[in-house]
DNA sequence: GCGATAAATTTGTCTGGACAAACTTTCTTG
DNA sequence: CAAGAAAGTTTGTCCAGACAAATTTATCGC
């Protein structure tokens, strides 16, 4: 660290610049050629501290465009790292989905409303338990609708050891690119508590995840209802570029 | 996509050859001198390349040594972007810590389990209340364990605006570098129902969250219990590279 | 054989230049 | 005035070459 790069430099002044007000969020920042111009110094290592800014989340360029201030400080990143979207749920790795029920249902005004969809439009609903190897009990009631769009995996979900996600995933080209997760605590009773053998009133922890493609479109929904004594969500997130992760 | 490019095509060359089995985990890559001469390349172009397969966690360089292998396969990264840790429960940007009670106390055996130490040390013991603007019940009841070498905080803590993460953050030059969490369902009764004006038995979240340093001893660790229907815990996770995120 | 030194190797930084692709602005035309 | 074409701007890709810094390998003296 005796000679501090270039790009390192001018990377500073930018985000002091930036941090300062000098480029306020929203304006754009000046163009490669007049920054080499500003500081002498040749496009490469202009641009190799810009694609620190970029790395930093505090500026967002566009070919043609130009370099656009999105953020006023770079802020620390911390990664939940997944290797796979049902990493999320980590327990799902080893549960497997013995399922109840299939059929195609229509959308009322209730279950339009979750899935954010018109009523009538027709989705494929999958009802099932979740269960551990060498463990009596379900760990979890699981509700699941899928995009009629992707209806095609119906035959493939009976007994199947992959999660529907991963299914999906495989047979339609990786169409998820984000997912969307609410986590509550519930009272289970009625139909739901008996299947689960409860006591009417347990509490239990609701997932509701729902699963999006390029377009923002609902592709999954799932909804597990996990009773209160079969279940431990953990989870662990690391400051970016932390080694910390594969000790925790 | 007319057009590929070819640090691109180079890049998938590559990421299918180490998939293959051709370059195995352990092993070096040709080097950059190497990979120019047989693919008629500059080296602009390789580095470009290989750049991508780090970006994609398949291999590591070190200057002077080369570039080892590292995953057989690219994994999908899929990113929940947190600009703070406080991020991590949405509700506590607006939530403020309403403080109870402030102690010093030694870990007996069950303390000391859950905060990973040995009996006998100390911690500084907060006990709060959180709730928001405009809302008469509160959204937790909550329990904060502060490692002493960081009960410097104890004077800043009292009414403080700011979570006790975040002074710790500042006061103490960022040492948090990795937060590990726990969720569950719980039934709430005796104290804790009382002061939080629920019937015994009431379904409830609890939030267990660990905060580690670089040595991956607990800085601070916060136990939260959130009654049902006062709390819901949301996150959106990303595909890596997806500008989705923002839309969600 | 061992340790220190020198040489070779390999990646990192940096320059200058060229063309392509995407976007913005200006100009032209109906 | 509006729509489309043309020109200009800005970032993305790519090349050839040079030197620096970190590491590995070879060499030499003991």
């Amino acid at each position: 660290m005796s000679v501090p790069h270039r790009y390192a430099q001018l990377a500073d002044i930018l985000i002091e610049d930036i941090g300062s007000g000098r480029y306020p969020v929203g304006d754009r920042l000046p163009t490669e050629h007049e920054l080499c111009r500003q500081y002498e110094l040749s496009r490469y290592t202009v641009r190799a501290a810009l694609r620190r800014l970029i790395d930093l989340g505090v500026v967002s360029r566009r070919q043609g465009s130009g370099t656009r201030v999105v953020a006023r400080y770079p802020v620390p990143r911390y990664v939940l790292s997944l290797s796979s979207l049902d990493d999320i749920v980590q327990h799902a790795r080893e549960a497997r989905l013995s399922v109840r029920k299939t059929s195609i249902v229509s959308a009322d005004a209730k279950l339009a409303r979750r899935l954010g969809c018109k009523t009538g439009k027709r989705w494929l609903r999958i009802e099932g338990l979740r269960s551990v190897e060498g463990q009596s009990e379900p760990i979890s009631y699981t509700e699941i609708f899928v995009n009629s769009r992707y209806r095609g995996v119906r035959g493939l979900i009976d007994n199947a050891s992959q999660a529907i996600s991963a299914v999906i995933q495989e047979k339609y080209d990786e169409p998820i690119v984000a997912v969307n997760q609410e986590i509550t605590a519930i009272a289970v009773s009625g139909r739901i508590a008996e299947t689960l053998r409860l006591a009417p009133g347990a509490p239990a922890l609701s997932i509701v995840r729902r699963y999006h493609d390029e377009a923002g479109e609902i592709v999954i929904l799932s909804l597990s209802i996990h009773p209160a004594d079969r279940f431990v969500y953990a989870m662990n997130i690391t400051k970016q570029g932390s080694s910390f992760a594969a000790t925790i």
